[in-house]
Order: structure tokens, then sequence, then C-alpha cells
DNA sequence: GACTACCAAGCAAGCGCTTGGTTTGTAAAG
DNA sequence: CTTTACAAACCAAGCGCTTGCTTGGTAGTC
């Protein structure tokens, strides 16, 4: 397949070397992100520990050399994409200063991650937790957690400074559907920018002071 | 488990009546009722043929007497929540003048199909319908599009009229994806109703004139 | 010479679905 | 009112296949 030529980010690169996330030129990085494109296209039930092997190129038992069981590996697919993210997330809010323009920042960013390279990623973390086994999905809780609040803290600014109308977590859940479903219709090809998108999204959740 | 005692609307009835879908009472209808609940909280590739046989308190090999295979049992699950909730937004349209009660209208009947007794199939529509083969896919898509016809048509009328300001597809496909979304985080217990939700979702998309 | 990464083969369990036969509901025939 | 006929609804058993995972062994590397 294609290869990805794009410099991983500094915040990306941080956590790589921390050995907190796996590098995508690794043999860990890259089943993982195997892992991602075939659990969003097929459904991780669907996926089998056979097409996981001939997606990375080794028989099927040889996975369970890297991961004990086929669903530690959808938690780690699932765990090193939000910490990532966090991480994306906090970036870019710490180059933004008033209310709305942190809350475009988080939407950018959100829409940045639903549809790009991590998109996969991304569409597995929200769609599939229901196959993660009730231990490892308070795992990923906890670490969606800190994610969370990263956007409640903004829209909260935002509704102080008057830019927003309703309850910061009903928008902030509005706003998750509306977002993380982009992935089943936006498609990079067509005339409207991940910019725009964004622009558009913005103007749904807040008004104009 | 708990009787539901309320009566079908009018267009429900008239679609039972039809033959068009079952009656929630019927051996069929019953089947299906189960299996979407089932579908909804362990997905359909982990739902089992045998855990629908004793949700309904039948052999597993009974199920077969009824549909030809597991997939027919999945798309009449889609087929039959689609044709219900076309037709209640007809009924729900019908009874509003004004485009901005138009969208109104339409955000209250999603978030009712979606939250309310229906809730189980409607979610199994939008989240299952990678498990459908290609032909079902088409099929349901055909549905579907009756279905999002009315929201189209609504959307772009508030547009004209000025209490719409983006493009009326890229504004439903943000709709589709917060309205379905809310079958995640709203709990009717709590101290927000059906309806004040509708309320703020149409803050979100219109404008006041 | 120990360690990592892998292969080749296959096992036990669970899957969707089939089969052959039994019960149950219904309605005409006696 | 009973008998007979028949189809629909269901059961008990299990088949063939796929699944996640294990095992015993091998090639390459420091």
């Amino acid at each position: 397949m294609s290869q990805n030529m794009t410099q991983p980010s500094p915040s990306h690169q941080a956590l790589i070397d921390q050995g907190i996330i796996n590098a995508p030129s690794s043999a860990k990085g890259r089943l993982l992100q195997a892992a991602a494109n075939l659990f969003k296209e097929k459904g991780y039930e669907r996926t089998t520990v056979r097409d996981l092997g001939k997606a990375v190129g080794i028989q099927s038992g040889s996975l369970f050399h890297h991961y004990p069981n086929k669903e530690s590996i959808l938690r780690a697919v699932m765990e090193e994409t939000i910490l990532l993210n966090t991480e994306l997330m906090k970036e870019a809010l710490s180059q933004s200063d008033k209310p709305e323009d942190k809350v475009l920042a988080l939407i950018q960013c959100e829409l940045e991650s639903v549809l790009g390279e991590t998109g996969a990623a991304m569409t597995v973390l929200v769609y599939e937790w229901r196959s993660l086994k009730e231990e490892s999905q308070q795992h990923i809780l906890t670490l969606r957690g800190i994610y969370e609040d990263l956007w409640i803290s903004a829209l909260s600014e935002a509704k102080e400074a008057g830019s927003v109308v309703i309850d910061p977590f009903v928008l902030r859940r509005l706003l998750t559907g509306a977002l993380s479903w982009t992935v089943n219709w936006y498609r990079q090809e067509g005339d409207m920018t991940v910019d725009q998108l964004a622009q558009m999204t913005l103007s749904l959740a807040i008004k104009p002071a």
C-alpha cells in the first residue's frame, strides 16, 4: 500500500520517544495501523486474526507473540489514539486565546483526527467500545475523561463569554455525535475543505457575540 | 419482562393492517423486537442465533422456520423501523406549517424514534448496516432515501426563509450524527425532557428570524 | 548461546444452519 | 360433537466450518 511520508507532529514524536505509543514504522505500530483500518472497515468482530496476520504479512499465530489476545489489540488501538489526540488537542489549545478560538481549534482538531491519518483508529474508538470487556472499557473511559475535560472547559468559557447558550455538557455531546458521524459522509475529494466544515460546525455551536 | 401497554399510533396500525410490518404481539414481531434489543446491546455479530432463540423462548433452529438466515432478521429489523418512522415523520410534518415548526417536528420525531420504543431498532439501523450484504444495503439505502428527502426539503424551506444559514445537506448530516448519538448518553430518568433536548438542538440548527 | 521474531500445524469451542420427526392449531368431513 | 386431514410451529440432535489461540520447532541477531 501507500507509504506515509508526512512527519509526525512534535507531540506525536514526544509520545513515541517516551515509549507511550509505538512508532508507525515499528512492527507493533504497523500492526496497530492495519488493525485500525480493518476494524473500521469490517468491524472488530468480523475481522479475524487471520485477516490481521495477512495485513502485516505474518501468520495469524505470530500475532500472539506481540499481544496476548485479539481484544488487547483493539484496546491498544484505542489507547494509543486517545492518548495521541489528547496531546494534539492540548497543543492546539495552547495556540488559542479567545474562547471562540479555542472552540474552533477543538472542532478542527477533532475533525482532523476523525478524517485524517488517525481517522480509522478514532472511528474504532467511537464505535467499537462495546467489544471491549468491562475492565478495558473502564480503562479507556478514564483516558477519554481527560480528553473530554478539555472540551468541557473550553465550552464553559465560551458560555461565560456569552457565545454559547445551551448547557456545555449537552452541547459537547451533540458535537461528539455530529463530528464523529462525519466519517460516514465527508470525502476529502469533494469541494468542501475540512476547515470549511469546521467553520460551519462552529457556526452552529456558538452565536457571534 | 414488562408488557407494552401503549397503543400503536394510527400510522403504525395502518402499516400493520397493510401487512407491511409485523404486529408487536405476533411471533415475528416479538422476534424482531428481541433481535433489535440484542443487536443494539451486543452488536449483530456478537449476537448468536442461540441468543435470539432464548430471547423468544424457542430453539435456535426454529428461527429458520421464520427467516431464511440470520442476516434477513437484521434486514427485517431495519426495514420495519425505517418504514414506520418515515410514516411517523410524515404524520408529524402534516401538522406543522412554518418551516421552523417543521424542523422542530422532525427533530422531535427523530429523537422520539431514537430514544423511545423503537430506539433499539433505530440504533441498529444506524450502526449495524455494515453487517448487511451489498444487496440488502442497497435496499435499505433506498428506503432511507425517502426518509432523508423529508429532512432535506424541510431544511431547504427553512434556508429560503432565512432561518438556516449553512447548506441543508451538511446541516442534515451534522444533525444525523448529533441526534443518533443521543442514544449513547441521554437518559429518560434525568431532569431534561426529550422536548427540551429537541428545543436545544433546534436552537443550534436555526437562528431566529 | 540466549533471545526475539516468526512459521506450520492443529485443537477445542462456538458458529450459522440443516435435518427428520413431533406437537399444535384449524377447519372441513362424517 | 367428534373425527380426520393437513399445514404451520417447533424440538432435538448434530454437521461442517470458522474462530481465537496453542504448541513445538526454526531462522536470524547481538
